[in-house]
DNA sequence: AAATTTGTCTATTTACATTTC
DNA sequence: GGAAATGTAAATAGACAAATT
């Protein structure tokens, strides 16, 4: 018996248990994420002391402790020794990417897709190609090392993406996803802590939290990551490894400074970090930022994507690996069946051989400044970050909108984007502020009518009596 | 302190624990697999009961069993209440499905490569689509479930492999084991059993490993699951679905009755199981036999893929779902970001449409049977199983040979094969066979090579002298 | 058929590490 | 800077369930 009487204790979360012929500790798990998911204890709460909720539910501490760490499993929690349990910022937001519906005509401002104006140098190399004697040969399978010339016409473009490498070190990938994927489950385990900026891309939250490895925040100045962040995280959490975007962070578009890239290269070296440098948005930059990995190539994983720069339909991705990560590289991608495809991997590397590849890209950094003009034109007067060449914005709402609920709001009157929530790691409260994907919508009118649809959401006085 | 003196007592294991500063659990699990993978105990052996263990090592049962657990994820061990703890099969074999290596030329018949004699329908429809005006389209995003006609030839390709089915079932992966991973990880969740061959595709153990999904071998009766088998694992262990390949069982080659197959549906419905059925291996068959889906449309999800039968290039699957499980599955293949490449999807279509689809099977036929005579000639007086259309063999070892040393022997040789232990679920000792592949071998005379280093082998009365 | 063997699960005790105040 | 607050992990006891004899 509780020893204590609670009634007029003001506990966050009062938990009424019905005991089942259930494990407690799971039926305790259930209910929490019962009431997580249906709002009867908010994000951003803080939960009881675990002693304190075991007093009242008369059960043992670890018994709490277990049913806490389910929820945490799921991603509805987050404890921290000292401060308490708290219940996530994303706990409510579906962790799916969801694909553009079809049922009812949406306007896609979520999803970051690359522009796709025009793709004739891409059916310039097809033609060719298919006229060749022996194109017949590249529907065999594919290897995660593809052909020499294939790996130096890697070198060449990701050279010009601001790092230079050598073929020895060259894997290619479906597309960058695949590729995080590849480096996630072949270099680090189940278990293995990652530092990461405290809003990052929700893929890497997906699939590190498939994978069993936790996300750890790295503490910012000046909206990157400070040396002490680092350095606190090794120290305290013992992280094995770093995840940067170095060029237009997702979701916040910043460009990480010069100072910061040598830092983060010092202390990889230091520390003994591995570093995923995730490098998936350098070419909308006019000129090219030197990278992380030049800095410390040995500590450095790069991953070069032409998914949103080039075409998403070739699926192509690159990994440059430091040679002691390369074999298991190797494996992940040979055991995942994520081989390239060797016909796309041939129109791609052609294209960077005949330099054709620029030019198309030069086409979409045009299309994107003008969908960008677009964006200026309609929602310039409010807070919106990123350059004319980033293909999408970090839109810090007026203080009268929450997030999430603009999200909501915007939903319902068919415009898709992401509220901030989608992108935390940890347990901050994440700025009020939307991402706006410019290039995703299948035509500028349609970018246009989206950005329409916002102002007016901006522009109406009392969002709440719309509920 | 122990009570027994275990000195003249029989263990099959008996670790020496020096109790480090890292937990007892993991100090114990870090023995037994460093033993397993020394040699020092073998797969197959009982370990003893845990709480003799504990007795021995003065420690709780419980710590062992944690111990255990540790190894068991790990696949280096199957313990069941009333038997006892055995060491797998399969913990000495490697889980990585290997690519074929460069370094040192090697006969490759262990990995299942389709036929690559020749692809000129592919090439006459890629020439085709490259001269239309609107190439261009087909290098962006894919959906997962493409376009209406195309969900139209994929009917009409199922439908030649054995199933009726419509277009609205449809959706698309690269490739079939593509479409596995995105079954296990997208209708069936970690924790879930799924009944299997006790020798079953070592591409399905490795996923389910990943996806913690446990495998349940369904006992059989004539090369086929047995419908007590089934009913077993379905009230003892209380499998959530099966995953059965009829057509060609790999590695076994057995092709099922269609008794078993209208067992397989009768059962799937009554106990609602659902069902995987994968057709990989269907189109080798002249003639289709008729689905498991045919008959329990509701409960089974059919898998079919181009890969083995067509050219591994397109790296293109199809999957037919029932509707209850389409949108979870739709979900789960744009999740991982597995959509299908539009233009290899384009061409496969129209490959199907124009029929010419089936010239392109049949020369791989032709060409298959013109390989499995050649086995016929070399090594036709041993216990080959498998018909003259099948891409693989099974191999009964005669009784001197063990398995797993065979394949060991031939590698030497400079010929990949697999042993039986590659496939097995459970704890049954495997029979003493290797799988052979036929197609996979890049012409002719290098399979010609192989096969008569294998006779070579085969021939030498002591193999153990080679050593 | 009943008793025994054997693995598994849960709640607990206890010691510990980190953060906060 | 030390005490208190707070979450975590290991080892254990004991009840339980399945398989064997």
């Amino acid at each position: 018996m509780p020893v204590n009487s609670f009634e007029n204790y003001p506990m966050s979360w009062r938990p009424k248990l019905k005991r089942g012929k259930k494990a407690l500790y799971l039926t305790i798990a259930k209910q929490l994420e019962d009431d997580i998911k249906e709002g009867i204890v908010l994000p951003g709460t803080k939960l009881p002391p675990q002693r304190e909720l075991a007093d009242f539910l008369d059960v043992n501490v670890s018994t709490i402790s277990k049913a806490f760490k389910q929820c945490e499993l799921k991603g509805l929690l987050t404890a921290t020794i000292g401060s308490g349990t708290f219940v996530s910022y994303d706990a409510t937001t579906n962790s799916y990417i969801m694909p553009r519906n079809n049922d009812f005509e949406l306007i896609e401002m979520a999803s970051i897709l690359p522009d796709l104006n025009s793709s004739q140098e891409i059916v310039e190399k097809l033609k060719q190609i298919s006229l060749e004697p022996d194109v017949g040969n590249l529907f065999t399978y594919g290897k995660p090392d593809g052909a020499l010339w294939q790996r130096e016409a890697a070198v060449e473009i990701i050279k010009e993406a601001g790092y230079k490498t050598t073929e020895n070190k060259i894997l290619f990938s479906n597309g960058g996803q695949n590729a995080l994927t590849a480096i996630l489950s072949g270099v680090f385990k189940s278990g293995d802590k990652i530092g990461v900026d405290p809003l990052t891309y929700p893929g890497m939250k997906t699939t590190a939290k498939m994978l069993g490895i936790q996300l750890v925040p790295i503490s910012q100045q000046n909206g990157e990551m400070s040396k002490e962040g680092i350095l606190y995280a090794c120290q305290q959490e013992g992280i094995k490894g770093l995840y940067i975007i170095p060029d237009y962070q997702n979701p916040t578009t910043h460009i990480m400074s010069n100072e910061c890239r040598k830092m983060i290269a010092e202390v990889a070296e230091e520390k003994d970090l591995i570093v995923i440098e995730d490098s998936i948005y350098s070419f909308l930059l006019e000129e090219p930022r030197k990278s992380v990995a030049s800095y410390a190539p040995d500590n450095v994983i790069y991953i070069y994507s032409l998914s949103k720069t080039v075409a998403p339909g070739l699926r192509l991705g690159y990994i440059v690996s430091p040679l002691k990560y390369k074999k298991d590289l190797f494996n992940a991608l040979y055991n995942m069946n994520i081989t390239v495809s060797p016909f796309m991997l041939e129109i791609a590397s052609r294209m960077i051989v005949s330099k054709s590849i620029y030019k198309l890209m030069d086409r979409h950094r045009a299309s994107t400044r003008e969908r960008n003009a677009l964006v200026e034109k309609y929602l310039g007067e409010y807070n919106i970050i990123g350059d004319e060449n980033c293909i999408f914005k970090w839109f810090i709402l007026p203080e009268k909108f929450d997030a999430l609920e603009f999200e909501n709001l915007a939903y319902k009157k068919g415009v898709r984007i992401y509220s901030a929530n989608k992108f935390i790691v940890g347990k901050e409260k994440p700025v009020n502020a939307v991402r706006l994907a410019v290039t995703s919508t299948s035509s500028i009118e349609e970018l246009e009518k989206g950005l329409i649809i916002l102002k007016q959401l901006l522009e109406s006085e009392s969002i709440y009596n719309i509920y």
